[in-house]
DNA sequence: GATATTCTGTTGCGGATGCAACAAAAACTA
DNA sequence: TAGTTTTTGTTGCATCCGCAACAGAATATC
């Protein structure tokens, strides 16, 4: 577990020894979830941060008509519900749901904005980190946006694909969601999405199978 | 000016005084821009976090196609580019145009990050306001995207309406968008916009004249 | 105030996509 | 393994919306 917590951003520049006294000191909850559980739900009362220690959570939010949206997928040692905590919201607005079997930690925000005794000599860093947390996840949800103003189902799942293929700089792509999942992420309509997608293996510029793609275009240029 | 930087998020609980020694400390720079002027432009090298000291900006970014997207409006004592300049991303990837006249100071964001010999007693307040702006950020991009993954223009535009409504507690919304704005913003066509604007206006649901919207379907439940 | 420019609404057209229904494939369960 | 459930792909239909073109209104420029 603490492994896993020095790769997040909120430990980074920790070692194991500090973070353990940090945690001694925060008291944090841990939870463990089955997969599609519900860690939170539209308009509980968060008040903590979570950090996800094993398996994978997702962010998503179902509108009045039930269509549904990921906002945003939340691996390992990444950090979620910081900014709602952080803004000081309390009925959180989005739901959260494990996407597969998990394990969530759960801190006190206000432990880690205000000095106590002990971990005083970290506050400052944390708090460092804290930003670093918060301003990715600004870029992230910029990245967001750009990829939902895009006009066509083609579009979207383009920008999606580029973006895993910057990130891994290979045309093999194995993307972590169902085809519903997908078609939730790019705000779209499911059958419309398998369509589109056989209609671009079609034309040769992807080659699939279930959530496995390989792009062919980047070859071209 | 100063008035204006005490309602900014980021000197929130500190007195024009204050401001003053901190300003001295930080040594901003301030730009003036006529209206439609860049401020900063795609793949611009930004350091510095902006603070609109008057008018008012606009977040935009236009793809390969043109089509271009508004990204999110910075009214007076607002601050935009810092979570890029936080997170270290040295090319912006968005575009910042004068919506007005406008006037904006420039303060580098390592000064408020690390402390100084003279505002070190500002240090701590200013990081913790920080907080709150880049948090607040997330929120308004959560429900940019909660907005954006709206299937159809008039869910859309009545998911803004709504927003606008719920901020002001009016029927009569001014929006501050030309009709081309709000088609970026809304990341739809603009003549299709233009179109279920007056169909909605035929069915009663809204009245409209320019960029004035009355809201009636308020008055039902 | 005259002219040029920009903004807005309107409309026809065609294509993209949401939706529903269904069948095949895959995954899960007992 | 057999049966059940979930996931995926396919297709017809209807409609929404992007696009282009245009005209009138509003705004800007000189």
């Amino acid at each position: 577990m603490y492994e896993t917590l020095k790769k997040s951003i909120l430990f980074k520049n920790f070692e194991i020894e500090d973070i353990k006294s940090i945690l001694k000191c925060m008291q944090p909850r841990i939870e463990k979830f089955e997969k599609n559980e519900i860690v939170f739900i539209e308009d509980d009362f968060v008040s903590e941060i979570g950090i996800v220690i094993s398996g994978r959570v997702c962010i998503q939010k179902t509108d009045k008509d039930g269509n549904n949206v990921i906002i945003s997928e939340i691996n390992c040692a990444e950090i979620f519900a910081e900014a709602f905590v952080c803004a000081g919201v309390k009925k959180i607005p989005v739901s959260c749901f494990a996407q597969e079997k998990s394990a969530v930690m759960f801190l006190d925000y206000k432990k880690i904005l205000y000095r106590c005794s002990s971990a005083c000599s970290f506050h400052t860093a944390l708090i460092a980190n804290m930003l670093e947390c918060l301003s990715k996840k600004v870029l992230l949800l910029n990245s967001r946006v750009n990829l939902l103003s895009k006009l066509s189902i083609r579009e979207k799942l383009l920008e999606y694909l580029n973006s895993i293929y910057i990130e891994t700089n290979s045309y093999y792509i194995n993307i972590p969601y169902t085809r519903q999942q997908l078609a939730d992420f790019l705000a779209v309509n499911r059958s419309a999405l398998s369509r589109e997608i056989s209609k671009m293996a079609d034309e040769g510029l992807i080659e699939y199978n279930g959530s496995e793609f390989k792009l062919l275009y980047k070859n071209l240029n």
